[in-house]
DNA sequence: GTATATGATGAAACATAGTTGCAGAAAGGA
DNA sequence: TCCTTTCTGCAACTATGTTTCATCATATAC
């Protein structure tokens, strides 16, 4: 990833361009599946955790990641596609986390199917599967 | 509730009779929606928290309650209407967090809609809904 | 009913995830 | 270059959940 394009990306967001932002952007664009706060925490070291809280609050309220719901209660986030605007996100996408490797995966081909509920006033909805990923079920 | 029919379902699961899983299970019978630690904490108080941390994992290893996961981080726990046997739950309705008055239920009427990804191995999914309960939307 | 083995409870300490306040440093515009 | 805004790092704090261990209660066998 260039790193003109990373300071595009910050800049289209209203986000300042800082040393931090940008090694978290670039880390979450070269990966393929949703990142932890511990991966960042371990290759990024040379930040204070609180930094990259901070940072990772920052880009979902920018609309730059998403959190992504896990049952075991760490939190995963992940690059947002689709067109989200500072606080308000369209995510209708899947997710997966493979319960061998760990891995988290965004689905963008995989759509939550819509569910009415009479009565209920659905704002979003969260599809997260568990299983084996393709690598490790094979 | 009856004393007795508490008692009957405890055994059924084959667990010792305590006064802290009586309470715990009437609770949960007796709430319409599924209930946080909080809410156990808060009504239970004469209680250790750490004895009601272990009567939840107990519940849910014995097929008793299920997690429901949760965007925020904080648990929630929900009754086993289906058959869930020891260690292994068999739950697949959606589950629908209000985001007025944070109450979350069980939407047993609604299934999980089955997504096929080839290559993966799917064990789980879990649906979760955010929006206005049908008491907060009107 | 009493003894006994097994399992449950409470208290303190620990572990982990995430937040807040504040001083100093860096970013970006004039 | 100056000045305002906002980021960062540090320390301390909050919240959620777990572990250890001594004590106590439950179920079962006698």
């Amino acid at each position: 990833m260039k790193y003109s394009e990373l300071k595009d990306t910050l800049k289209q967001h209203a986000l300042r361009i800082t040393d931090c932002r940008m090694d978290v952007l670039e880390m979450f664009l070269r990966s393929t599946h949703a990142l932890s706060f511990k991966d960042l925490e371990e290759e990024l070291s040379g930040y204070d955790r609180v930094t990259l809280y901070r940072t990772l609050n920052t880009f979902i309220e920018k609309g730059v990641l998403h959190r992504i719901p896990d049952d075991s209660g760490f939190a995963s986030y992940g690059i947002c596609h689709d067109t989200c605007s500072p606080g308000e996100h369209h995510h209708d996408h899947v997710h997966f986390k493979c319960d061998s490797c760990g891995n988290i995966e965004c689905l963008p081909k995989f759509n939550v199917p819509k569910i009415d509920i009479p009565g209920y006033e659905i704002h979003e909805a969260n599809l997260v599967m568990n299983g084996l990923c393709d690598t490790c079920a094979n």
